[in-house]
DNA sequence: GTATTTACCTACTATGTCAATAGGTAAATA
DNA sequence: TATTTACCTATTGACATAGTAGGTAAATAC
């Protein structure tokens, strides 16, 4: 299931997207039209200024901008980055312990060819194609 | 995610798939051959005796036992039974209040595709494909 | 008809995640 | 100097997950 951290993410940028007008846009502006609280939403912007989906600048006249052209955020990369993965079972997340049972299991192949299914889906999505 | 709900679901059914006898297996048999707990497996089973995936039988010599043949059932069939559903977003469960902001909702078209390829794939995948 | 084996039932619990909220400090501009 | 903005740390309530605990009821074997 995909959380709020992922959605709002993707949320923000179609903001930062479709209001784009050169300069920073205040996070208070986004949330504003959003319709999200505005504290929730620092936490996960914070990540995608460290994660490189966007700048932000202090002070009067700061905000955020994008720092790519819609067309080149995939959505997959977005939501890999908010979420930790999209992995969909336990046993395929990035930190998972190796399972003993992975070598016989025989409903490994059904959980690693939806998460490819999963991976291609998102990964040929991109913000421009929300817009 | 998909949980262990879920996952154990299938287990047992390939489980009892492969060791059919014609007659019903007890769940203490299935328990040591998974390694999964008897007493968490109980909780799940009894959803999936009265989803009606498979029939339980008391006292000596009973057990469960598959009440259809394999490629009768849909992994799709199962995950839903056990997960609830397999919505991707929050929104678009079953449960889910309507969202007033669905109408011009840009995102909800990239999760309502999402979710159908979902339901496509696990649909389209049954327990015979898994021995 | 008693003992054994099995399913079936209700309740409880530890742990972790999600979706925030609260209350600040630092930086940049007017 | 005042204002606006990002940025930082800590805390919280609600809920789900993955179990555990301790029983009762049903069917068969002896």
């Amino acid at each position: 299931m995909i959380s709020t951290r992922g959605r709002y993410a993707i949320r923000v940028l179609i903001d930062l997207a479709e209001n784009d007008n050169g300069g920073y846009i205040p996070l208070k502006d986004i949330a504003a039209r959003q319709d999200i609280s505005k504290k929730y939403l620092e936490i996960i912007v914070k990540d995608m200024v460290s994660g490189g989906l966007l700048v932000g600048a202090s002070g009067k006249g700061g905000g955020y901008k994008l720092c790519r052209k819609p067309e080149e955020y995939s959505v997959g990369e977005i939501l890999e980055l908010m979420e930790g993965s999209f992995a969909t079972v336990a046993c395929l997340a990035d930190d998972a312990a190796p399972c003993p049972r992975a070598k016989e299991c025989q409903t490994l192949p059904l959980w690693e060819e939806y998460d490819k299914i999963t991976h291609d889906y998102f990964y040929s999505k991109h913000l421009s194609d929300l817009l």
